[in-house]
DNA sequence: GGTCACTCTATGTCTAAACTTAATTTATCT
DNA sequence: AGATAAATTAAGTTTAGACATAGAGTGACC
């Protein structure tokens, strides 16, 4: 418990973290209750309280009423994956921004974004594809589909001013969202748009948002080949 | 603040983000302190502060000391990944699992894989290659370096009998981990040991773990192709 | 042996109060 | 005006105490 700036409760996590990293309390033990470690710590219950509920929520604890805590027997732990604004994304690393909309038009809603938008098939949405560029090399293509019924105003908006995404983001914060990550070999139009050849690898990210009104947007992010996202724990 | 079974924190932190979904309280806008929402909702200011500090964590709010609490411009929202044990992953889909070790033997270190677990270039390393299958067609192969320096014990394990992943998340618990998500297209042995054409676009997991003594394993996923993998917010 | 009700305990949550700290505002001085 | 110091504010953290609650353990009863 020798940290500098961190708070007791701060503290308290990384020692008991130490402990079970340095095996002192194995995989399946009962560690002492909160009781005995505010002692141990010289703090209040409270404070170990904090201190154990961040090590359970980080997947290394198992907390139950009366059963007490007990170390993980497989801690299945969890990445965060921050998933930034393009145009910040680009300029954080040191390149110019630019972005060009290919197309943006009224079109019927196809099955298969109809299901993951909880929409019915052949209803009319905003659909928009433009390409996101670093330093004018093509760093990834979208293809939105956005809900006008969840997010009022985008008929109006210019997105060759703003991007989708961050008016979006500013406008309309959502309450759900589904995402997921895959791989698809680049198609045509993918290959034309990133200006790669047509089945390179290509990094896809599927997301769809909602609000209390329904689906707001949902989107196929196709990263430039070779792309890492990185996810931090 | 009509939930039924929340904490009174957690009735908050559903009304607060109602409030912004709702765009009651607008991208930058201050919204009220601690002590006036703890007044409004009847709570203690601690109640209101586990609130806030939730939706913060979340990404909804920026708060500053003195300054107050503002609803984010920018919600730069996370999405958590919870990387399952294989085994786990295949069994809950109601597969049957089974898994081989194609190889298994010291090896020095590629220079790649040394960069990526800090360690100097071609030390000898534990070098595994297996495959998991779900109803014996195949599900993800992986390519991984065990460091016995960091995992005692590692050299006399049996990985036939229980998966290098299994066997080191119930025995060395990591203190950091990096992770990045990308796309390749198959190799020759990719596609072999996946059973899929070679160049087909495969979702690659890179991941090294941590303890306090150095790397202990550093693993490359390739996931069969179509495969997505899931994130929730 | 199995079922039920009861007890007990460790965690979950909340409170009121106090103190700490970062950051802004205001006042003061040059 | 500009720089510097002091006051103020809102969040950050901790504490002692209280009560709630899940769930393991116990024992009575059939």
């Amino acid at each position: 418990m020798t940290e500098r700036t961190a708070s007791k409760a701060q503290a308290i996590t990384s020692e008991v973290r130490r402990r079970i990293v340095d095996r002192e309390w194995r995989q399946g033990d009962r560690i002492p209750d909160e009781a005995e470690l505010a002692v141990e710590f010289g703090v209040a219950r409270a404070t170990v309280n904090k201190a154990l509920q961040l090590l359970a929520e980080e997947g290394l604890l198992d907390r139950k009423r009366r059963a007490g805590t007990h170390v993980k027997v497989n801690p299945a732990r969890k990445a965060t994956l921050t998933i930034p604004i393009v145009r910040e994304q680009i300029e954080q690393a040191g390149m110019e921004y630019s972005h060009r909309v290919v197309a943006q038009r009224r079109s019927p809603l196809p099955a298969e974004v109809a299901a993951r938008m909880s929409l019915p098939e052949g209803c009319a949405l905003i659909h928009l594809r433009s390409v996101h560029y670093g330093d004018d090399k093509p760093f990834q293509a979208e293809d939105r589909w956005i809900n006008p019924a969840a997010a009022p105003g985008a008929e109006a908006v210019d997105f060759q001013r703003i991007t989708a995404n961050e008016w979006l983001v500013r406008n309309f914060p959502w309450l759900r969202a589904d995402m997921a990550f895959s791989a698809e070999n680049a198609s045509a139009r993918d290959a034309r748009l990133l200006e790669t050849r047509q089945g390179a690898a290509l990094l896809i990210l599927q997301r769809t948002t909602f609000n209390d009104l329904g689906a707001i947007t949902s989107v196929r992010v196709a990263f430039h080949p070779g792309y890492a996202m990185i996810a931090t724990p």
